[in-house]
RNA sequence: GGAGAGUUGGCAGAGUGGUAAUGCAGCGGAUUGCUAAUCCGUCAUCGUGAAUAGCGAUGCACAGGUUCGAGUCCUGUACUCUCCGCCA
């Protein structure tokens, strides 16, 4: 959500901003005259309230000959007043709908770009590794370890399902160990937390209005699956006034996540890169409202999670993702990509985002400053841990060995038993 | 699933139909004079203002209702706690 104080004294600026996401059916200038129009109405059914408040104060002291007069009155007042206010609510339920379909501004520092082909690498890193034999891709891999079933799963839960098993399965569980305790490292609390939320939330973070297609939604209930440990974590201070002290908080959030795929027919349909079930341990930043402060952390959160594909020794590139490509609610964003070998391209692994105040003015979380005493809304950033099933695509196929089995970088060995390989062949 | 109790500001905590006490914390100011204390104001949202000035509206979990007037009475919903049932 923006500042509608800001969008009517920057109409250009927020056009500009509009314009370079493809955000082409948004009209700014209706809605500055809605505001206004709403401004008027306010105005006017408060000096209904004002002179019925009066009224009603007044009839303590009335005398029983009075009174009837008064009453008769106030209720009249009353009757005009309910009048202004129903008007009122359907221009003010007009707007509200505009100001939630409003992308955040990005920031000048993106690419600007109409899609996906127009994002900026800004580095390659890691060597590509180079096979004496012909890789195997990371389906291939599984079946001859016997580490999967998936043909058997699809039949039990559908299709984009998975089921690994023995020491992949114990790797999956092991990465997302190295990346809490790495996190937890740099002063994040681990945080578990559940995978079905009410609607708010996805309001809040931003899913709703702009991505209903992708969410599981259990009528029964009236809750959503979440598809991201950021929905629940960027919800969980809703509605809060923080003290400034306790800013940064920094959450390391595991959940499995549930998406459809609605959009994603045909695409990516053998293995585990893209699945309607995995596990995520996601980086959940909120801090000072304040741009410097916020893109440090969009660094660090960037810098933590190169390291954490740097401990898995995996070749990636940082994309700095460019404004048509960006969702709704970002600033800035940066995707890290890893190396798969038998696709000859990277993949995407980590999601970064700066998403300043957006998503704070939609679920009203504020911190009061130390420094004035204000009440203002704060800045969240949210950037993947690790995702699985997905990264052992890369990390299968980079790490094969000619006989099937998988090297086990030293990072990740004290989490696998101190195990430097594991496949059928290993002795 | 059944029964009962509860939900008031950043926090604590009064308030049984007539303008939301009080304390703590934070912020602003004054005063004393010194590892701080005291006093006053402010403390959420919005409208009107150049205004962080005044004035006004709204805000007691949420949504309705009764009433000239609702934190207070009525209905529904959500959540929390206690007990029973079920259960990893």
């Amino acid at each position: 959500m923006l500042d509608i104080k800001f969008i009517i004294e920057n109409k250009d600026k927020v056009k500009d901003g509009l314009a370079k996401k493809g955000y082409t059916d948004i009209d700014i200038d209706a809605l500055a005259a809605l505001h206004l129009e709403i401004n008027k109405l306010k105005t006017s059914s408060q000096a209904l309230a004002e002179e019925k408040n009066r009224l009603s104060n007044s009839i303590k002291s009335a005398s029983a000959e009075e009174r009837p007069a008064i009453i008769a009155k106030s209720k009249q007042l009353g009757e005009d007043l309910k009048a202004e206010q129903d008007k009122l609510a359907a221009e003010q339920e007009k707007f509200n709908n505009i100001m939630l379909r409003m992308p955040n501004l990005p920031s000048p520092e993106s690419p600007v770009g109409k899609d996906d082909s127009e994002n900026v690498v800004r580095r390659r890193v890691g060597e590509l590794p180079k096979f004496d034999f012909t890789p195997r891709d990371h389906v291939e891999l599984m079946e001859m370890n016997d580490w999967s079933e998936m043909e058997r799963i699809a039949k039990v839960c559908g299709s984009r399902t998975y089921a690994i098993k023995g020491d992949l399965a114990r790797l999956e569980l092991a990465i997302h160990m190295l990346v809490l305790d790495k996190l937890a490292a740099n002063g994040f609390t681990t945080i578990t937390v559940p995978s079905i939320a009410k609607e708010k939330p996805l309001y809040g973070m931003g899913y709703l209005p702009f991505a209903s297609d992708e969410i599981y939604y259990l009528p029964s209930d009236e809750l959503y699956l979440s598809g991201t440990a950021e929905l629940v974590l960027n919800s969980l201070r809703a509605d809060e006034i923080l003290n400034e002290n306790e800013l940064p908080v920094l959450y390391a959030g595991f959940s499995p996540c549930f998406r459809r795929e609605a959009g994603a027919a045909g695409k990516d349909t053998r293995g585990l890169v893209r699945v309607h079930q995995f596990m995520k341990t996601e980086q959940f930043v909120i801090c000072k409202n304040d741009i410097a402060e916020s893109e440090k952390w969009h660094q660090k959160l960037l810098a933590i999670s190169e390291e954490v594909l740097q401990d898995l020794e995996l070749p990636y590139q940082v994309l700095e993702v460019c404004t048509g490509d960006m969702g709704a609610p970002k600033y800035r964003q940066y995707d890290l990509e890893a190396w798969v070998p038998t696709q000859n391209c990277y993949r995407e692994t980590h999601s970064c985002s700066n998403i300043t105040d957006w998503q704070a003015r939609r679920t009203n979380l504020r911190y009061r400053d130390n420094a004035d005493g204000k009440v203002k809304f704060a800045h969240t950033l949210n950037n993947t841990g690790i995702a699985t099933p997905r990264a052992l695509v890369p990390f299968m196929e980079n790490h094969q060995q000619a006989d099937g089995s998988i090297r086990i970088p030293e990072k990740l060995q004290p989490y696998m038993q101190g195990k430097k390989f594991i496949g059928k062949n290993v002795k």
